[in-house]
DNA sequence: CACACGATGGATATAACATAACATGCGGCG
DNA sequence: CGCCGCATGTTATGTTATATCCATCGTGTG
């Protein structure tokens, strides 16, 4: 039971080694910060984590929940600075039509990815496809306007939720 | 006072008869939902009026303030639901990257549509591009994945903002 | 007419998402 | 030490969206 859990623009199946899925991005997250002499203190190490929880995108306040249990629990703005700085440094997206975050596969590489989102189980696959970034870059040159930030957020059902009935 | 504007993925100079262009919208209305049988009440084409009010994505909340000036002032249901009636029928589009909402300029056909948002101007000018719309169902298919909407915002600057100052 | 109905929208309340502004703690450095 | 810069804590508030219940109105039917 280990069918695709590679990284790329494939959902997983059910059985996946998700401990080391966290612990890799974690790693990778030490690498990046090292690298640029960012900070990853415990607290963010901590919200990263919560984001990796899942392959599916983790919402503020639910990061907030799990961070503050009860007496001097966690409070807003300390789980949007973290999410900012992850974001900051690629360690993180923000899905926007969702209002939540998920954990980015490859931080290493600036990029702008394009995201799979599924209905069914909530998965996010982050993809990074040449023929629509092209396609995008192509029709802005065409209206004359300068891209910035490319948001391509594409809702649906996975494959195995088409396969299987959905279950998270 | 005469707001630049535009239909097409091209961003307007400064002078376009934007009285006309609400105009239009507003028939176009008419006609989409006499065609089906929607009711487009006061209420629902004054929230649709103040939509187009300008090429630029509208909040909700703004627009709850301007219906409701004083006394018996509209409450957020009351607009949520028009814009939830409009977008049912495809006369305006929500932004989720902005929590905004803009007219759509072709309620007839059924489209998924790419914008170009201006962080200059604030203008957003939809597209219907092909390409676009090819290279992400070429890629879904690739995945496996079986699309529903397809969220497609692209934030920069227009021509116009690219030529001179930003003012809007 | 009396009545049931579906559609519309008003009223109240609260949930969910996000930031502003200011205070505190702590490590490095002159 | 005295100061600075950064991360975090604290308080308060701003912004966006929904749930729930109720009043009204037009329409079709007995």
């Amino acid at each position: 039971m280990e069918p695709p859990g590679g990284i790329g623009p494939a959902f997983r199946g059910s059985g996946h080694a998700h401990g080391a899925c966290v612990d890799d991005a974690l790693a990778r997250a030490e690498e990046v910060c090292r690298h640029r002499g960012a900070r990853l203190t415990p607290l963010r190490r901590r919200v990263l984590a919560l984001v990796w929880r899942s392959h599916r995108a983790v919402k503020a306040y639910d990061i907030l929940a799990a961070l503050g249990g009860g007496r001097g629990a966690a409070k807003p703005p300390t789980v949007y600075r973290a999410l900012d700085f992850l974001m900051g440094h690629g360690l993180i997206h923000r899905i926007d039509s969702l209002n939540a975050f998920v954990g980015c596969p490859r931080p290493e590489r600036g990029h702008s990815a394009q995201f799979l989102i599924c209905g069914g189980c909530g998965e996010v696959s982050e993809m990074d496809a040449d023929g629509i970034e092209r396609a995008i870059a192509d029709r802005a040159a065409d209206a004359g306007f300068a891209l910035s930030r490319r948001i391509v957020e594409l809702h649906g059902t996975c494959p195995q939720c088409t396969a299987a009935p959905p279950r998270a």
